[in-house]
Order: C-alpha cells, then sequence, then structure tokens
DNA sequence: GAATCGCATAAGTGTGTGCTTATGTGTTGT
DNA sequence: ACAACACATAAGCACACACTTATGCGATTC
C-alpha cells in the first residue's frame, strides 16, 4: 500500500532531512550526504525508500543520480489529509499558510 | 520528536482503519473494535500511540473511555505539508479540495 | 461485597527496520 | 586497458514494532 509506504518513509528523521535538502534543490547522492554524518549505502538506502514512496524521483546523468522531489508523494498526503477536513477548522491559523500562496 | 510520532502512528494500516472510523465519530474502545477482528489489547495498545501521536484524545466517562479525533496531529501535518507547498502547483487538481471548504 | 465489565499494562515472540561491511555494476578519465 | 568514481545491492546484526497471553485496576451491577 502506497500510504503506508510515504508516512513509514517520512517516519525516519533522516530520512525527513533528505527529503528536506532536495527540496531546497535538486542534487546527487554524494552531493547529499555533505555534512549529514551518514554512510553511503545507508543514504543509497534511504533514497530507495523515499523513491518507492513517490516522494522523491531520479533522474541518471552519466554516473551521476540526480534525485528530486517528486510532487506525486506530497499530493496524496494532502489527499489523505483533505478526507479529514471536518477537523479543521479547530485550527484555522495554521491552515491559512495553505491557503496562502496558492490561489495565483 | 512528535513528527516522527505521527508519521510512524500513521505507517500502520490498522491504526489508519481506528483513525478513520473515530472521524466518522467518536466512540469507545470497544465499540471499535467492532467489525475489526482486532484483540483488547492491541487495540488499547494501538490507541496508545495515535494519542502520543496527537492524533487522538480521550474522555473518560465512567468505566468507559471514549476516544475522539484530535485536531493538532492533522494540524501538525497539515504544517509540515505547508513548508513544501512549492511543489505543489504539478498537482492543482488534487489540492483544490483542501481550498474548497475551507473559506467559509 | 462479589462478580463482571472496560480498559491498561506486563512479558514474551516473530518480523521489520536501519545500520554496518563487503562486493558488484556502469561511467569517466588517463 | 586500467584506475578511480558514483551508486546499488547483498548479507549480517542490533533494535524497534505489532502481536499474543496473562494479569491488574477502577467502575458498575447484582
Amino acid at each position: 500500500m502506497i500510504e503506508r509506504d510515504i508516512f513509514r518513509a517520512l517516519a525516519d528523521p533522516t530520512r525527513r532531512a533528505i527529503f528536506e535538502k532536495l527540496a531546497n534543490g535538486s542534487m546527487n547522492a554524494s552531493t547529499l550526504r555533505l555534512g549529514m554524518d551518514i554512510s553511503q549505502p545507508a543514504m543509497s538506502q534511504h533514497l530507495a525508500v523515499l523513491r518507492a514512496a513517490r516522494l522523491v524521483r531520479e533522474q541518471k546523468e552519466g554516473r551521476f543520480v540526480n534525485y528530486e522531489v517528486d510532487p506525486d508523494g506530497l499530493a496524496l498526503i494532502a489527499q489523505w489529509l483533505a478526507k479529514y477536513r471536518a477537523y479543521w477548522p479547530a485550527r484555522i491559523d495554521v491552515l491559512k499558510l495553505l491557503l496562502k500562496d496558492m490561489d495565483q
């Protein structure tokens, strides 16, 4: 199940850090490792999990593999969240952030 | 870390099912079990995980414990999702669902 | 006040997860 | 061609997770 993959992928703090880095600009796996104190195989495995969850996608360029955020995963989270919008009004202040930059 | 708790809690299909049930109306732990093929201790443990993630909150009523959706957890997910709104436009059609019922 | 009920907690067990080291595969540079 | 590089994969290990059975504990019922 894809929802399981997504939530499980994001449950790990290291993977959320990787995802956040990619959100600030796509880069290859080696560059991604800089300043992260993580082994090369571990990074490769984390990226595989994020890829399976459609949170990240790859683009091979020679011997490098460029990774970038895949909007599909985020859209699925938004879709899941939308099912429970009946419970949102209690925190309208936070949710206005979601609205602000969407209607242009 | 609370984000880890939230995503980890939602990674389990059984817990998502429990949460979805509660989203359709609060109820106690026994009623929640009906038609779910899950032992009483397992349900109790799942509810503890959901409670720790602030996705659910309890309200003791005599010897019953009534559970309901806690908007705090959902708000935190929305907050996390908002950080990546730069990547949303690729799926505007889905995200319009999020908008629709929010501005009244 | 004794039995029952609703729920939580404890302890044990199989399975999954995230890491490690070692090795493989394809690409680039000399 | 050969070495170095970027990355993936395999295998093993410690720990976390979801379940089980057994038990505890407060609230209700008779």
